[in-house]
DNA sequence: TAATTTCTTGACAAATTTAGTCAAGAATAT
DNA sequence: ATATTCTTGACTAAATTTGTCAAGAAATTA
């Protein structure tokens, strides 16, 4: 399981874009988008390319061209932002077939396929809008606990 | 995020040697972990060590050595485990602190919160001893759907 | 049309991590 | 003593992630 830098930089990205999602017209360039979210310019282009061709983005080129989402920010799943961008799902053995020990369920199977589904539901559930507004409101300065999450996402 | 191979690895070795609980003193060895979960032996080794530092084994060496649980596997979670294995728990930028970007708290921050704290409590309410029955009832040869899991768990 | 802006593409390279190996040693039982 | 089994640390290879770069194409404006 893996969710690394580089789907987390194509979330900013696309939260960086949603934001601007009133301003009818105008389109995010990925320089702008490169200084704000401090994500290194070429490799953002690398990101947003993928996001482009997974129809997730709208581009133009030439003065005041730049990207913008192709739905509503609502209509976008985080899950659909991940999905484009992590390639590498690593589902070697048991990936879904069950028959990760030649032909037997390893003893573990269930239990991943269930953390999947978990994971799975919960991204999907999060459309960008909602990921913006609840931003909006908690402008708390949040929790500065200690760091001791179990899968911490950098 | 991250959850690897070794830590897949830890998972399965932790249910081989539950599943010998109740055979009173005997000790599991290496080598039929290896050989049942089809774990390199000698990665194997590495891994047990790890877990036993931790405190979720105990091992006796010569004859009849071996592993077995340190407490009763209704008393170890699978959180337990993977903690124990996956010290490289990526916390770079955002980890906790929520200063991501220098002082600011990036857009995506608190939805990473709380898909790690989604992951947490699932981890945390899963003992071994709850894999270990529910693999028992699930012998249906289970689904053999597609692999479209959106992170999926080599 | 020329110049400028901005995206587009593909190939490449460095850094990091993961996965796995090995050999020498220590502990225990018979 | 000897055989068995864990213990340790250091090492290596493979894979993945994280970038970089340069040449090009499309659109706008003058």
């Amino acid at each position: 399981m893996r969710l690394t830098k580089k789907g987390k930089y194509a979330v900013s990205a696309m939260l960086d874009i949603a934001s601007f999602e009133d301003k009818q017209r105008s389109f995010v360039k990925i320089q702008d988008i490169s200084k704000r979210q401090r994500i290194p310019n070429s490799y953002l282009e690398q990101i947003l390319r993928n996001l482009r061709r997974e129809g997730l983005l709208i581009s133009v080129t030439g003065p005041n061209g730049g990207y913008r989402l192709s739905r509503k920010s609502k209509e976008i799943t985080i899950a659909d932002i991940v999905m484009s961008i992590e390639d590498r799902l690593d589902s070697t053995e048991c990936g879904g077939t069950a028959d990760c020990l030649l032909g037997e369920e390893c003893l573990s199977h269930s239990l991943w396929s269930q953390l999947n589904e978990e994971l799975e539901s919960f991204l999907k559930n999060k459309s960008l809008a909602d990921v913006l507004s609840k931003n909006k409101k908690t402008i708390t300065k949040s929790s500065s606990k200690e760091n001791n999450n179990l899968i911490a996402v950098g």
